[in-house]
This record gives structure tokens, C-alpha cells and sequence, in this order.
DNA sequence: GTAATTCCTCAAGTAAACTTGAGGTCAAGA
DNA sequence: TCTTGACCTCAAGTTTACTTGAGGAATTAC
């Protein structure tokens, strides 16, 4: 191990992440390591923490935006306590249920539409016209309507 | 209505989408309009019903390489039919339902999560290890055991 | 002490799904 | 007919989450 903290390349060992995705967690504000006389990064375990908190959340299906608000909750170089992790793990499920209910009404409203072939924006009830005229916003539109959350 | 045909103009305003969207979708081969004399665009019923499809399918979270992979199946100019749309259906249904157990498998890990607090890549459930592992080809990684991680 | 690694900082590229802008043409109403 | 407004083509920009490459400095290994 390199002194002072782990090299970036024993975190990429470590975590499993690529070093350049490393950095670029740093760029976007994710992590903070310290550097050493020489100005290369050293890391401690509350950062590999923080690190193992990004993957999870991804894997859940999170945007970096918004794991960076969680994280933010987790005051920096403590460890999360089990209030802390208790606290967002409700957080996640309420998302993933909402993500769940979305889907489960699209189903419902396509077993509806299997077989009326009508395929016309007026009649059918799987366009829904409210959400198209909401996402009016600069950028690419991802998956009509909820930009906050582009599905995993 | 414009000779030959419904304009851009036109077919933006019937179905919602922006001009340079559906220019975007003739780029992507999702349609194929015909030109007039000055080289306009002209839409007839059939590039409705298709952009339509484009909209729906959207909505239902497909990716426009894979909804171009379902138009191929519906013959160019014709109108689909019910046996189409049926067939194409289910095909939606069936994506659906695989995302709902998916976000359902991620929410039950989460349950047995909450209240844990370990967030550590070792020992979570709720990351997978192997997913990351597979995808990198290299060795056995150490990930983020704290009995590996000699003191900071 | 030197060679081989590893690390550093930009800059630019990638994919998806579009938008915006520049510079120029076509069509419909007065 | 003239003048808007709509349309045309390309090129480049936008977002997210990164990777790749160039050119150079620091560390580690022998």
C-alpha cells in the first residue's frame, strides 16, 4: 500500500472501478481524496465506503446526481452510522416501489390494448399526451417525462 | 393541409413531437416520407401511425434501435394489423413484466438491507459482485474487506 | 541510479436522442 | 408579386457516465 492512504490504483483493485472512473467520481464531487507531496491522490477507507455507497446506488438505478445529494447527507470522512444507511435505504425503496407502480400501470393499460390494434394517438391508452406536453425542456428527452429518473 | 400530403409543420402538430424530432426519426429509418417538387416533406396516414408507434413505444421505456427492430416487422405504407399489434403486444408485455421482477428481486434484497448498515461490497447483498467481476475478466479482487484493509 | 510502472492533467471521443444555429430555399397569403 | 413564415441541409451542442490518448511527472522495483 502506498503511504499515506491507498493509490488510486489499489482503489480501482479494491472497488473494482476503473481508474479513470475514479477520477471522474472526484470531478463530479462523489469523493475527495487527499494528495501527497508528489500531488498524487491517497485514499482512506471512508472514501472506498463512499466509492462501494456509488456502486450499490447504481446498481439500484440512481443517476450520479442524485447519488451525489445522498452522499451529501453523509457528512464526509465519518463513517454512516446505521441511522444514516437506515434513512436512505427507505429512501431507495419508496424510488423502486414508484418505479415498480409505473411500470405495473403500463402493463395494466397494454393488457387493456392487446388486440384493439388501434394504434392511434387519439384512442389509445397508452399515450398519454399530459406527460408529453410536461417535458418541454431543453436537451435530450430522455423516456418522456421524468428526467429526474431515466430508467435503469 | 399541404398538396400531397401533410407537411412537418403538420405532423408536428398532430402528434406532439418537435420538426427536428421527426427529422431525427427519418435519419434513424423509423420513417420515410416522399418529397414534393421543391423537396418538402410529404406525410401520409401510414408515417402517423408509425410515429405514433415511435411515441408508444417510447413511453413503454423501448430504445428507438429497438422499436426500428419492430417496425421492420410491419411492411412499409401498410396499416398494421390487429394480428400485428397483438404479436407486438405481448412482445411489450412480456420486456415489462422482466423489468418489474427485476426492480422487485432489487427491492426484496433492499428489504433485508434496511437496518444493516453494513454498505460494505463484501458483505452487501445488494451489490454483486460477480455482475462487476464477469464484466472485467481479470482475477479474484479483493473487494473492500476490512480484515484486508490494514489500518489507514 | 536507472528503468519500469503508476500517476498527473487536460482534451477529446462515445452512445442515445435530440436541439439549436447558420445560411439558404420554398410556398402561401395580401 | 412580394413578403413572411415554413422548410431544407449540415454541423455542432446537450446530457450522463465514462473511456482513451497525449505529453509529462512521480514512485517503485531492481
Amino acid at each position: 500500500m502506498a503511504k499515506g492512504g491507498l493509490s488510486i490504483g489499489e482503489v480501482a483493485a479494491r472497488t473494482g472501478l476503473a481508474v479513470s472512473a475514479i477520477r471522474y467520481y472526484e470531478d463530479e464531487g462523489l469523493v475527495h481524496p487527499l494528495r501527497n507531496a508528489g500531488g498524487q491522490r491517497r485514499y482512506d477507507r471512508s472514501d472506498i465506503r463512499r466509492l462501494s455507497f456509488v456502486m450499490i446506488s447504481q446498481q439500484l438505478g440512481f443517476s450520479l446526481a442524485k447519488i451525489r445529494g445522498l452522499l451529501a447527507g453523509l457528512p464526509e470522512g465519518r463513517v454512516p452510522t446505521k441511522a444514516d444507511w437506515t434513512r436512505i435505504s427507505r429512501h431507495f425503496a419508496s424510488d423502486i416501489d414508484a418505479r415498480i407502480t409505473t411500470l405495473r400501470e403500463m402493463r395494466n393499460r397494454l393488457d387493456g390494448c392487446i388486440g384493439c390494434g388501434c394504434l392511434s394517438l387519439e384512442a389509445c391508452q397508452l399515450y398519454n399526451p399530459e406527460d408529453r406536453i410536461n417535458a418541454k425542456g431543453s436537451g435530450p428527452r430522455y423516456l418522456m417525462g421524468d428526467k429526474a429518473d431515466p430508467p435503469a
